[in-house]
DNA sequence: CTGAAAGCGCTAACAG
DNA sequence: CTGTTAGCGCTTTCAG
């Protein structure tokens, strides 16, 4: 007995029906223990391991749920993974992390997997949508957006989703800079056409410095090269060497963690000490903030929260639930060591 | 028409058999271009997804190679993921990423994935393995393993690997720090128990002390924690203080570029400044290292050539040769900013 | 408690 | 060029 074996290879060594195989490999009540002991032995024995394409397709629905990530290299998504699978399988479904590549399409990719894997459920990680809910709705399964940035033009969605309010945190971010008596404050903000996070976190840049009276001056905007993958700290520090060749500041803000990173590098090789000539300020929160010298002052994304609401919609949503909510959590300040207060 | 729409719908709907509608989907040659058409419109207007599970079952084999990946958070292996997509396909193969978890089998689940795919071949990244080439041959399809640890009290597996010497890298990394006048050189490595790369780096480490006639000290000895993920900054960091409170040293090498970065952290906390105080020396080569500051000097693996010479080995295998092999690759020290000469 | 038989949705001969 | 048909390997009635 080699090769591929089947689930009648096994039937057959074992005298037994091919369905007697499948009660004793499922844990099919209805089975004769000492049968099952046996058929379970022979299974070991020659490494039996069942095609699960076959199970999908017969199975009418499994009790899966699938996180579908677009930028899995995210390590702030990647951070978030452990808890998701977590509080799926608290909630007694089993859990799927499915990464869909930057050149594919998200919906398509997330229709062929419910298809696929009978999914119960998707959530959506991150990415970017227009209109998420037109397109979604083929999945023919509940489905729950975390952390997705809809378009700025564009109503509100009639789906599911859970984030924070990215313009109004970035702007109170800014507003943070300003109280602590920064007037020139740079931003390491998306790419110039980004409309969706990286345009929120922009705009509520803005609104802190028109609402401060503090005039915009473009220099201070520096938009993430197209040439170099977004939100990388290869990014932050190109655009931050920019700034820093470009005009002055006391202040730095990044939309992103990781590209605070760069910039930290950019303004040590200008010569400049942070926070005491250059105060840095990020945002999402990541772990790896704490290690950085100066540890880095940032906006945390409220991922627990996030996350265990996330799959709290999905199961309601699961269990029959019509009613869509859009939930936005607040962030919090992490106030640590890279901004200095200027009064 | 709604719900979930199979290829009968779409040959009813459109007038046609099943494998017409078979043929246009797959780009069949055999087809009526105008008929072809006319279904594709159909398909894309029902948003029709051909079920992937009944397709898997049904082809004999695939095109597609999948990167067996446990331990997705680490960051060394997702800076590899992209190149192995691009060389697979580059190759002709479709790419697939399967992510295992901490408490899955390795075998069991790539043995699963083999059958439900039909992969072509298998290459596995990192983790640890004992007489893997036992196992692994229940795959029935050509395999490598990348950068994995063989156990070092196994003979040589007989499989295709391709990785560095571990052992012998992680001597001569500590060579480098004596060569620069260093005597006492404390280290960050795996878990107490750990035989596969925690434990053939500190072993180079112990033969580069004694080459040089250093007497080993247990104290300069930090095992990564049991309670605290391996190889995270936090594990570098916490190993690193009680190291910095236990004795004193002028040089620690960190096995993984991670944890240094914890380490960074810790050595700051204790008043201590890099390298004038602590040098400090990494191991991996990670992008994130030269944005450390000061930027970290580091071992360098050389991915390029690994993943490289992984997709090379298992193309081969999978044109026939019955050869294997074990490749071993030198790896490059990238001399930065953290080691001082104190000559 | 167990076996026979009917598909799940698709692809791949095989005839037309 | 196209339709019919036979399974891929499994789960699940339905009888026994």
């Amino acid at each position: 007995m080699s090769g591929n074996l089947t689930i009648k290879d096994i039937a057959k060594y074992c005298g037994v029906g091919v369905s007697t195989v499948s009660r004793a490999i499922n844990d099919d009540p209805g089975i004769n223990a000492a049968t099952k002991e046996r058929i379970l032995k022979v299974v070991k024995e020659f490494h039996y391991i069942p095609n699960n394409s076959a199970r999908n397709l017969k199975m009418t629905e499994s009790n899966t749920i699938a996180l579908v990530v677009r930028g899995i290299d995210n390590i702030f998504f990647q951070s978030m993974f452990d808890q998701f699978q977590q509080e799926t399988q608290e909630k007694g479904f089993d859990f799927l992390l499915h990464s869909v590549g930057e050149n594919e399409n998200v919906v398509k990719a997330t229709v062929e997997l419910v298809k696929e894997k009978r999914l119960k459920g998707v959530v959506i990680l991150g990415g970017r949508m227009e209109r998420p809910e037109e397109k979604l709705d083929r999945l023919g399964v509940p489905y729950v957006l975390c952390t997705v940035a809809h378009s700025m033009y564009t109503p509100e969605p009639q789906c599911n989703s859970v984030a924070i309010d990215d313009e109004e945190e970035s702007r109170k971010a800014v507003e943070y800079l300003i109280r602590k008596g920064h007037r020139r404050i740079a931003i390491v903000t998306g790419r110039e056409d980004d409309t969706a996070v990286g345009g929120q976190r922009l705009m509520g840049y803005q609104k802190a410095l028109e609402a401060a009276g503090i005039a915009m001056d473009e220099d201070l905007i520096g938009y993430m090269k197209r040439s170099i993958t977004e939100f990388t700290p290869e990014n932050g520090y190109a655009v931050t060497r920019d700034l820093l060749a470009r005009t002055d500041f006391t202040a730095l803000y990044c939309i992103s963690d990781l590209t605070a990173i760069g910039a930290y590098k950019a303004i040590a090789e200008a010569g400049k000490r942070i926070p005491e000539d250059t105060s840095v300020l990020g945002f999402d929160g990541i772990n790896l903030g704490q290690f950085l010298v100066p540890s880095l002052t940032s906006v945390k994304q409220p991922k627990e929260a996030l996350i265990h609401s996330c799959v709290e919609l999905l199961a309601d949503a699961i269990d029959g639930a019509s009613q869509t909510r859009q939930l936005t959590y607040p962030a919090e300040l992490l106030e640590r060591d890279s901004v200095m207060d200027r009064n």
